[in-house]
DNA sequence: CATTTATTGCAACATTGTTGCGTTTTGCAA
DNA sequence: TTGCAAAACGCAACAATGTTGCAATAAATG
């Protein structure tokens, strides 16, 4: 058997995960590293988010312009499967983007294609900026 | 009126295309650059991809690792409307990503949000690499 | 074939992400 | 409470990808 590795809880992976949970929409590493800038290196952003996401903390969101973001969700916390089956809105003028869990989507593909997840991204003008 | 700009048929646009038109999968710039290496130089290629987009001859798909993808769909050729609301398969063995047109995926959301394109990617293992 | 201007090459820079390594800090248990 | 092993950190250096300015080149048009 494996042996599991022991995650600890440092000032830097509070501030992060911090900034994350109180985020109504997904942050990048840039602009994650802007807002806890003096707690910690830059590269310890980038370490403390890859933990982050092992440990199903929070989950990456691939931006329209393939900017990698960062944010929790409700399934993010209930369950260790995380499925991730729902829609993100990826707003063009305010950049945000942010998880729309009720919208579900169903897809069907040939029985030779083996699905392991959904990235389903719409890009367009969030209820704020209309 | 604007003024409209002259594009013009080049040699590092004509191999651009070329190879973009003869593979299966879409690419990404450096493995554009890779196949025409010789011909022109790294900047060009940049360049020359995103006249190719603007002229609607091609159409950037996002992988699922964030990284940038080109390719050309039937859509490309057909209409100036250029609807995208098809699939995308990206396969996580092989690292390839395809267009799957026939897959049409319609989504309603509120009307607060204002749609302006979809970018649907299904992560897995595709036929090939199964 | 001459002119216009889209396109190119090159060099330099910007941003984002990664790696190695010696040092610090955390969690645990003696 | 204190000591220890390993997780986490900072720093420096590197790597990959994308951008910009500008002078030189080449494509289309009459």
């Amino acid at each position: 058997m494996e042996k599991m590795s022991n995650p600890r809880n440092t000032k830097a992976k509070q501030a992060v995960l911090n900034e994350i949970a109180n985020s109504s929409f997904a942050l990048s590493q840039p602009e994650l590293f802007e807002r806890v800038k003096g707690t910690c290196d830059r590269v310890t952003v980038y370490r403390v988010l890859d933990r982050l996401v092992t440990e199903n903390k929070i989950h990456k969101i691939v931006n329209i312009d393939g900017t990698i973001n960062y944010a929790r969700c409700a399934s993010c916390d209930e369950s260790h499967t995380h499925a991730h089956d729902h829609l993100h809105f990826s707003c063009i003028t305010c950049k945000k983007i942010e998880c729309l869990e009720e919208q579900l989507i169903h897809v069907k593909l040939p029985d030779t294609y083996q699905i392991k997840e959904l990235f389903l991204t719409i890009s367009g003008i969030c209820p704020s900026c209309s």
